[in-house]
DNA sequence: TTTATTTGCGATAACGTTTTCGTTAAATAG
DNA sequence: CTATTTAACGAAAACGTTATCGCAAATAAA
């Protein structure tokens, strides 16, 4: 069933139907009316991609992401995917796996105009951003949330990983730690980096001693990390506390900690970016550092449509912080002094 | 940059540009290579909606699922993606957040086209099924996995409910429940009833009373399945065990035992349907009974891509059955005499 | 040499929309 | 009563591909 079928059954020329059913006020009420029921009737549904191909409008925006198996990637796609639909796009979803290259093969693809814009968040793997720039050439409309490229210019919603951080720390700080580890997951990403500093901050206020070997770099697959933080967890010296930058190392964390008897809070506290939603239920409670990632992905979708449809373009705030909360729970509770 | 401006640079009619782009055996290798490089190196794409429309193909599959905020349906997409990408596929995501209103809107969406091939997971509000034969009328090609509707004649993917059901009420019994409580999602998905049969077999086999007071339909929001059971587990003669139908029943089972002070597995024992990642992790670690979501979601994809590509159409198995597995922990651990 | 066949390429017609322009007839203005 | 505008519609040209032909020239077969 298309406009030419529909036109004929009505004995009307493609043109007139296609006004009437976008409601031009070219053509008559009367044959609107007799159009949409028609239309409704033999249940015509407009072709979306001679429509895209006409119109240079997809209705489709690409959101490009490290995985979906995540208590926060999640609901960032709920808080788009509610964006998307009162607006009526349509989702396109590229997960990356944490791979450079995905990501990079992905954007190329998404240089044809399939999607009207993209929202994306880095592989922890990604270091240079050529293919970024690349989108950013095409003036495809892009918009970063959580791990953002800082030097491509594009709007970015965040979250304040900086004081976050630094009132983890200190939080671990209160409550006993003295030797506080450091867990990240790239040297490179812009967000690794704002979270590392806050916790290193908080270490020289409070004249807590920074060491290397405090700081980890998890990287590779469960195993690895795993087997990073047993060896962290089986020095002599081993930390008071830890700091997980993002979910998955804390849970690796209690892993270990369960593995080596390591009882928590008591011999090692931990404290966490996560928003897991069985964090009270976990043993014991995982303290976290809750993002707000419904809001984060209904502001980076809302500001996305703001560049797809272009009202006001250059007045986009550069970047969007939506503040995380700390929720203290009984990983970090201070322990009966021995 | 288009096909003519390709031509153009290349003083080659469209049709040869596009021929050679093919791999058409109609153009030699000679022009073949030249437009291979002109196209590299003025960064030529295809436009995917000119493709689409012309092929009458999209490259495009859509994925109707509940939600995303899910260890189950989260791995499934994994899954689904990772055939997607193999085989170059486009991924569109649609969330009816349990809501049949949006399942039907979606569908009505998806018969324009837009979509080469439909898999979906049902609402748990789900009950008329006239929206998905409207899909099957249009022979769109589509995949049920999961949450099946019964009454649709096309492929499903599903794991082993019955005999799942059965063993997990078994394992409730012989870890010493006499008054077991099943919490279930819908009174009509077959899925629900098909565990719902599990269970009651597994009583009847063992002469454990079934009651209906102790089959709980938990619909509506977090809140509304809390108070029913918090009100399940506040009775006089309140139940020793719980069989949860889906993961956010046990959890909710868990929030209101904390709440009301009953230990998990003294009190009450607990066993789910569930992929949490964190099951282990829990206080106390749950005991599930987990589905195998990402190969459900390979095979899934698989089974639509062979609709897809009309190999074999009438010879693909109407269901397919992948088996859960069975982990015990401690929240059904047998308790100690009192 | 003549006749077939193959090779390599170009013109052109779709695919189903949207939108710009005409074109007519009726309504309004002068 | 003419002149001009407006209202309501249709013809046709895009949008960027792909695929079916057609047509030479080159090669093979007779």
């Amino acid at each position: 069933m298309n406009l030419k079928q529909l036109a004929k059954e009505l004995s009307l020329s493609i043109s007139t139907v296609s006004k009437a059913l976008r409601d031009s006020h070219e053509i008559s009420i009367a044959t609107k009316k007799k159009v949409l029921a028609k239309a409704k009737e033999l249940n015509y549904q407009a072709n979306p991609y001679a429509s895209s191909l006409r119109k240079q409008k997809s209705k489709t925006i690409a959101v490009v992401i490290p995985e979906v198996v995540n208590d926060f990637f999640g609901p960032v796609i709920n808080g788009i995917e509610s964006i998307a639909q009162e607006k009526g796009y349509h989702v396109l979803i590229y997960l990356t796996h944490e791979d450079m290259q995905k990501e990079v093969a992905f954007t190329n693809i998404l240089q044809n105009g399939r999607a009207d814009g993209i929202l994306m968040s880095l592989a922890e793997q990604t270091t240079d951003t050529l293919h970024l720039e690349a989108l950013k050439e095409r003036d495809i409309p892009l918009v970063f949330f959580d791990r953002v490229a800082d030097n491509i210019d594009v709007p970015k919603i965040i979250t304040d990983d900086f004081n976050s951080s630094v009132n983890a720390t200190q939080h671990l700080i209160d409550n006993g730690c003295k030797r506080i580890a450091f867990l990240s997951i790239s040297e490179t990403l812009s967000i690794s980096n704002k979270r590392l500093n806050g916790y290193l901050e908080a270490c020289k206020t409070n004249h807590i001693k920074t060491d290397n070997n405090l700081v980890l770099y998890c990287t590779g697959d469960d195993q690895a990390k795993k087997d990073l933080i047993r060896k962290l967890l089986s020095r002599k010296n081993r930390p008071d506390g830890i700091f997980a930058s993002v979910e998955k190392l804390a849970l690796c964390a209690y892993e270990i900690c369960e593995e080596l008897k390591l009882n928590i809070p008591d011999d090692v506290k931990v404290i966490s970016f996560s928003n897991l939603k069985t964090a009270s239920l976990l043993n014991p409670s995982l303290t976290t550092i809750t993002q707000p990632a419904f809001a984060m992905g209904r502001e980076a979708a809302a500001t996305l449509f703001k560049l797809v449809e272009k009202k006001g373009h250059h007045f986009l705030q550069e970047r969007t912080v939506i503040n995380s909360t700390l929720v203290a729970r009984n990983s970090t509770r201070l322990s009966a002094p021995k």
